[in-house]
DNA sequence: AGCACGCCGACT
DNA sequence: GTCGGCGTGCTC
């Protein structure tokens, strides 16, 4: 029996020089084990902490300083231990993946502590559903489907399954049955949805079915109610836990699936440190616990469709040097079986693309041909239950502009609209920007009207008359005269989600219309007020941005209108046609109710943008098809990882000069060994350059291979460090960005 | 992140 | 001679 037992310790403070274990002493009457918190003396004047035990050793741990700087641990915090050798082993890995210190890592783990280290208490407890049984027969798809989650399940969470299942055809039923099977044997799971508040039906269908054994958490409860849930996960008072990104942190102790709705969706990426992916944690997790994942969406992300496939082609080579080599023409087979050779495929004249068609058609056949090495289980739902596609017209736009008509609505959206009132209907009309309009501008000296603290255009609020900055929510009243050359001739341009509002009401000025962006939901409850309201046909028309597009039902709306899909296409972004693709797939999944003819009408300058064209189709496959190709041609993921490294500070001379060192210093390491390994895409300003009067500024690192490139990037950083450090400014690292800020 | 140590200027 | 400025460096 040794003297002590000693712990590894992570001490509970944010900052990279500590991130790091330390060894105490276990004083004789502790019981400590991995887990627990507990208070320990740091630092010169051995001010108290609170810090999380990894492991306990019977001998000096590993890596220890001297035994006579070793101190001992002060006491304990809590009656139970708060992390499980499960999210132990998942705050490492998250503090490796996404380079933060461990203790972030654990914070987010653990939910609402406070500065003192105490768990608040909840005033509410959460409510209590009854448990209602339903008897519901599956389709054979969806039998096949559950089937297959139950093999994985079996199989110890192998492997994990993409369930790709149009609008309306169910995939919520399966759900709920996998769940079923698994708290019948005794295991916990977890369901991920984008945003509760958005799928407030989806939430009542798991209630009422698995009744107290549900609890759910959403971005409204506060920190002890948080916790509260956490708890209930942790004791097993719980066996089902749905919520938002942060809920799958649950700590069940024998979790058994975890369900990933809409998995496309961007909520799943954190925007503060860690920059998780809720998917990436989930799949680990699932590593970790035997657990299955399932991710479900209509529209996958094409990295998770990838994922289905079998070996990807071999990447070209890179480097300035090198151009792309074209692709082989096909000689065989496609990779996506029998649907993919339908003569709908886009012809040369109506496909724009940034690939030539030549090595389009040639990518297509020779993707995936090798040894069908699949990390996802591909499952499909291509039926519609009680569900018809809605009649889809693309409206092209300019030649509304050539007829003359320069109203944000085309002339057959609008009698569309006239008759779906008259008929007593209802319409959603959808538009990616709210405010008035996009900007004020100056028709005497050109000055565009912008923010003083961020490099961005102010928007037009009509209601509140004033200019508004989106990314600072600083703003003024318009100017009457202009600000540089003082004369009146001001005007407004482009289109926001009130200008469409104010449209419609002198159109209809009988109609009742309802809002829904970020300035109509700011209130605690914003969002269900006015989607009950709509429900309840208080009005007829809903004008609103991304937040109406998603998962959201209403029986009585049989019109949908995209006010302009050239939005989301043209924003710099090398995913923005995928995010038109699933935008405007998702918003046609709005109409076409059982019953009812549906009519979708999406109004753009750019028909013939595959995009729009494959969405129209809802072919799924085919847009695949087609992205994958232009993303192998350009190198981009998921053939290729790009790091993204950038420096925001006060001073731009600053931020540019470190950006510069670092650049100068990846261009040497890059070279040291005579052939480049990294394309390194360097310093630009962010897409703002400017935000809060702190200067962005960028570069980008291309690479094949995702640990070879990381660790590059990190050494490059190092380097920098070493030689003259980041006063006033901030890092900030983040690997294969959603969007390319 | 905090906190102590340390080596310069303007005060009792 | 000493009080305090915040630059530098370390934390089991």
């Amino acid at each position: 029996m040794p003297d002590f037992f000693f712990a590894s310790v992570c001490v509970d403070i944010l900052h990279g020089d500590v991130d790091r274990l330390f060894s105490y002493k276990i004083p004789p009457t502790l019981e400590v084990s991995p887990g627990w918190r507990v208070r320990v003396p740091f630092g010169r004047g051995d001010s108290i902490k609170i810090g999380y035990v990894t492991e306990v050793f019977a001998d000096l741990p590993p890596d220890s300083a001297d035994i006579s700087k070793i101190k001992e641990i002060h006491s304990t915090l809590d009656d139970f231990p708060v992390l499980t050798p499960e999210t132990i082993a998942l705050a490492f890995w998250m503090q490796k993946k996404y380079y933060t210190t461990l203790a972030a890592c654990i914070r987010a783990i653990i939910p609402g502590a406070k500065s003192d280290g105490r768990f608040p208490t909840a005033r509410r407890k959460p409510p209590v559903a009854e448990a209602i049984p339903a008897d519901v027969t599956l389709t054979p798809e969806q039998t096949h489907a559950v089937s297959q989650i139950n093999k994985s399940i079996n199989a110890g969470g192998q492997p994990p399954i993409l369930l790709h299942g149009v609008t309306g055809s169910g995939k919520t039923e399966v759900y709920l049955h996998a769940i079923e099977n698994i708290l019948s044997a005794g295991k916990q799971a977890i369901v991920l949805v984008p945003e509760i508040a958005l799928t407030p039906q989806m939430v009542a269908l798991f209630s009422a079915r698995f009744g107290s054994a549900v609890a759910v958490t959403h971005s409204r409860l506060t920190q002890a109610e948080r916790f509260q849930i956490w708890k209930m996960a942790l004791t097993s008072r719980a066996s089902l836990v749905i919520g938002p990104r942060s809920a799958v942190f649950a700590p069940f102790p024998n979790l058994g699936l975890i369900v990933i709705d809409e998995e496309h969706e961007h909520s799943y990426h954190s925007d503060t440190s860690p920059k998780y992916d809720a998917r990436e944690v989930a799949l680990k997790r699932g590593e970790l616990s035997g657990a299955t994942v399932v991710l479900g969406s209509a529209t996958p992300s094409l990295e998770s469709y990838f994922k289905t496939l079998g070996t990807p082609p071999p990447i070209p080579p890179q480097g300035d040097n090198v151009p792309l080599t074209p692709i082989e023409k096909p000689r065989e087979a496609r990779f996506l079986g029998k649907n993919s050779d339908e003569s709908s495929t886009p012809g040369p004249e109506t496909v724009r693309s940034a690939v030539s068609e030549k090595s389009f058609e040639g990518a297509r056949g020779n993707f995936f041909k090798s040894s069908p090495v699949s990390r996802y289980k591909l499952v499909k739902l291509s039926e519609r239950i009680n569900k018809t596609l809605p009649e889809i017209h693309i409206v092209d736009m300019r030649h509304e502009m050539r007829r003359g008509n320069t109203s944000v609505f085309s002339a057959e959206f609008q009698s569309a609209l006239g008759e779906t009132i008259a008929a007593g209907r209802q319409a959603i009309l959808f538009l990616n920007r709210r405010g008035y309009s996009s900007f004020v501008s100056c028709r005497w000296c050109g000055h565009v009207m912008g923010c003083e603290s961020c490099r961005v255009n102010h928007t037009y609020h009509a209601d509140k008359g004033r200019l508004l900055c989106h990314y600072c929510g600083k703003g003024l009243a318009l100017p009457k005269k202009c600000p540089v050359c003082e004369s009146e001739h001001i005007k407004k341009y482009g289109t926001g989600t009130q200008k469409v509002e104010e449209e419609i009401c002198e159109l209809f000025p009988a109609v009742k219309v309802l809002r829904m962006d970020m300035d109509t939901t700011r209130g605690k409850f914003g969002h269900a007020k006015i989607l009950d309201a709509f429900r309840a046909g208080d009005a007829q028309i809903l004008i609103g941005t991304q937040m109406v597009a998603k998962g959201l039902d209403f029986p009585n709306v049989t019109l949908v209108g995209v006010i302009a899909a050239d939005m989301s296409l043209h924003t710099g972004d090398f995913r923005a046609g995928e995010h038109t693709f699933q935008l405007l797939t998702q918003v046609a999944g709005r109409a076409g109710r059982a019953g009812f003819s549906g009519k979708v009408f999406i109004q753009t300058y750019n028909p013939e943008h595959y995009a729009v064209v494959l969405a129209e189709k809802s072919d799924y496959e085919k847009f695949f098809e087609h992205e994958i190709a232009l993303r192998h041609a350009m190198v981009y993921p998921p053939f290729s990882h790009v790091f993204s490294v950038m420096i925001t500070g006060t001073n731009e001379r600053d931020v540019i000069d470190a950006l510069q060192t670092l650049c100068a210093i990846m261009e040497y390491v890059n070279q040291r060994d005579g052939k480049a390994r990294f394309e390194i895409i360097g310093l630009s300003p962010a897409f703002v350059s400017m935000i809060k009067k702190r200067f962005r500024w960028k570069l980008l690192v291309k690479s094949p291979e995702e640990a070879p490139l990381v660790a590059f990037v990190l050494y490059c950083i190092n380097k920098m460090k070493q030689s003259d450090g980041l006063k006033n400014m901030t890092l900030h690292l983040t690997l294969n960005p959603i969007m390319m800020e």
